[in-house]
RNA sequence: GCGCCCGUAGCUCAGUAGGAUAGAGCACCAGAUUCCUAAUCUGGGGGCCACAGGUUCGAAUCCUGUCGGGCGCACCA
């Protein structure tokens, strides 16, 4: 990033950063001192001024000294920064910086030469992420079990993308399963039925949905009554084949609904098509990290039918899981954790960095793939960092009553119906308006509210009336201009402070791989606007249109069209639109 | 029995890689309104950050233990 455009916080991290350069220069600081800890952040009291470093207090003990005399040298340097109004030292050493009106009034402009890129980073230095999200059964259409995963894989996606990462958005289909084959026999029940045989109640152990009907007709019309007296063991391979792909075609469709497309759907049944399991067995085989071996009987639970048998086991204790992991059934073929070792290989061959997004109920066995991707890491010598993140349930809500859902029945609420009746951008930012490991409730009828409770609301607002007001100054014949920045005073500047933290705020919610920070953010910037607007409510003078004074106008014009921005780039990661109008 | 997640205001939740006097909304109390969008606004009360130790200049945050809640613990997927 050029100089021209660095934006703010950056610059006072790298004036904090020269600073230190300088007493190390001097002989005032030792050199070689590990400043990792150094932080510059806004301070939480703006008594304090604007930005405090705690690089006294940090470094004061390796440079055996005490943080008040460090301060005082530090702050020695920082005065002859231009953009440095005043230094200050306070408490146990802090060091607190009050930037001029200007430096402000600059980042304004600054987001306003970068527009859209505003916040963008490039501290993912390129690296290659892969994020696995989704990765729901190829079985049916997506229900709002898949929901909240899909948002927050998403987000997370976009969030990494933003902050500079070369990002691989991959859906994994678990094809190979038994579960494939009761989607093969339903819809072999469902073309018999499309041939007009009366197939009665739907048995126990097929799946009894309805949208299987319309795979049946399909089946009914590409293959005629060729599978209709055939043995099972001759349609069954082709019956899965053409269902998966009618059901990975479904759920393309109702991703789309809310915006989502993945660059890779991975297939399980290729993966072993192609070997990878046993090659990834032999492997690990070589670097002793898969053995034969017996499991011993779960504690703490009685089971009948145990027998131990001797299996393939990875050495998952060795990377902290609590018991080796068979990667093969004792008739030989693969466990699911064989197979998705496997795939985690095959993924890590094309990226430098792993995340999975899974749901909560698969919290058991996050170790042992976590411990598969370690192994990856030191038998090939390549540091693979690999992340899970557990997504916890969502409780449907209408009105504050639970919504009753039974899979049994199959009768569960799509995605695609909720995503019809609140709209896409409603599902999406809701989902990010609580982190994801804790639970959440969404109630349709709270989240179409249209009330400051209602964040999605709340945002969305703040964007229309900015959106409204320049729409209003058109009108009037007053156009957004920089020309008048230094009218703007403090309670302007209180807007761009906060505006001014998006892109901080983009690197650490990159850094912590936690998007709803990029929601709540933007809910604060909202709060800000919106209170920055209810100062015109009691003094007409403090309203961005103000009668007979065009130059106030055009500068605060100029200042609502730089935070309608960053409200948009900031939605614009979560993948959600801004709206002109609501 | 073991593992993982969680415990912050009456309620729902934040808390920025350990920072200064722990925040917001709802609810509650007291006020405001001839308004660029009132689709509200201003102010106020309210906390042993589950509990007890530890680490250090400093802990809601890290470590250990206890209590309480949730999830998981098969060659399932």
């Amino acid at each position: 990033m050029s100089k021209a455009t660095k934006t703010i916080h950056a610059a006072m991290a790298a004036h904090v950063s020269s600073a230190l350069d300088a007493l190390q220069a001097a002989g005032t600081l030792p050199e070689g001192i590990e400043r990792g800890n150094v932080t510059v952040e806004p301070t939480r009291d703006p008594a304090h001024g604007d930005l405090a470093t705690n690089a006294a207090m940090v470094l004061a003990k390796p440079a055996k000294t005490n943080p008040r005399a460090l301060a005082e040298s530090l702050a020695e340097e920082l005065r002859k920064v231009d953009a440095i109004d005043s230094v200050e030292i306070a408490g146990p050493g802090f060091i607190n910086l009050r930037l001029s009106d200007n430096a402000w009034r600059d980042e304004l402009r600054a987001i306003a030469a970068l527009g859209e890129t505003y916040g963008r980073s490039t501290v993912g230095e390129g690296t290659r992420v892969n994020v696995e999200y989704v990765s729901a059964n190829p079985t049916g259409p997506m229900h709002m079990g898949h929901c909240r995963g899909a948002v927050v894989g998403d987000a997370l996606a976009g969030l990494l993308e933003f902050a500079g990462h070369d990002v691989t958005r991959e859906y994994y289909v678990n094809d190979a399963g038994s579960q494939v084959d009761t989607l093969a026999r339903s819809a072999h029940l469902r073309y018999r039925e499309a041939h007009g045989q009366d197939i009665g109640d739907i048995p126990e152990g097929y799946y009894p949905g309805e949208y299987l009907k319309p795979v049946g007709e399909a089946a009914r019309e590409r293959f005629g009554d060729t599978y209709l007296e055939a043995t099972e063991s001759e349609w069954l391979p082709v019956f899965r084949g053409f269902a998966v792909e009618r059901m990975i075609e479904l759920i393309k469709a109702d991703l789309a609904l809310l915006g989502i497309e993945h660059d890779l759907f991975a297939s399980e049944a290729e993966l072993q098509a192609a070997g990878k399991p046993e090659a990834a067995e032999a492997w690990l085989r070589e670097h002793d990290l898969v053995y034969d071996g017996e499991l011993e009987a779960p504690k703490g639970k009685t089971l009948d039918d145990w027998e131990p048998v001797e299996l393939p086991l990875f050495r998952a204790t060795r990377f902290g899981d609590d018991q080796d992991r068979p990667i093969r059934k004792s008739d030989g073929s693969w466990t699911y954790f064989g197979a998705d070792l496997a795939y985690h290989f095959q993924k890590a061959e094309n990226a430098d960095a792993l995340i999975d997004i899974w749901g909560a109920d698969h919290s058991g066995t996050v170790k042992r793939i976590k411990a598969a991707v370690a192994a990856l890491t030191e038998g090939s010598g390549r540091n693979v960092p690999f992340d899970v993140k557990l997504v916890q349930m969502v409780q449907l809500l209408r009105d504050g009553e639970p919504v009753k859902m039974s899979k049994r029945s199959g009768q569960f609420v799509t995605l695609a119906d909720v995503v019809r009746e609140v709209g896409k951008d409603v599902v999406r930012f809701t989902m990010l308006t609580r982190k994801p490991d804790a639970q959440m409730e969404f109630d349709f009828a709270k989240v179409v509210e249209a009330s400051k409770d209602n964040p999605v609301f709340y945002v969305q607002y703040a964007h229309a009336r900015i959106a409204s007001t320049l729409r209003k100054a058109t009108a009037a014949g007053v156009a957004p201009s920089a020309d008048g920045l230094d009218r703007l005073g403090e309670e302007e500047l209180a807007l761009v402070k906060v505006a001014a933290q998006f892109p901080r705020i983009v690197e650490s919610a990159a850094a912590a791989r936690e998007p709803h920070r990029i929601a709540f953010y933007l809910q604060d910037l909202a709060a800000a606007f919106h209170a920055f607007w209810n100062l015109g409510n009691d003094r007409p003078e403090m309203r961005i249109l103000v009668e007979d004074d065009a130059e106030i106008t055009s500068a605060r014009l100029f200042l609502a069209e730089r935070i309608g921005q960053v409200v948009r780039n900031g939605l614009a990661i979560l993948g959600v639109e801004a709206v002109d109008e609501l």
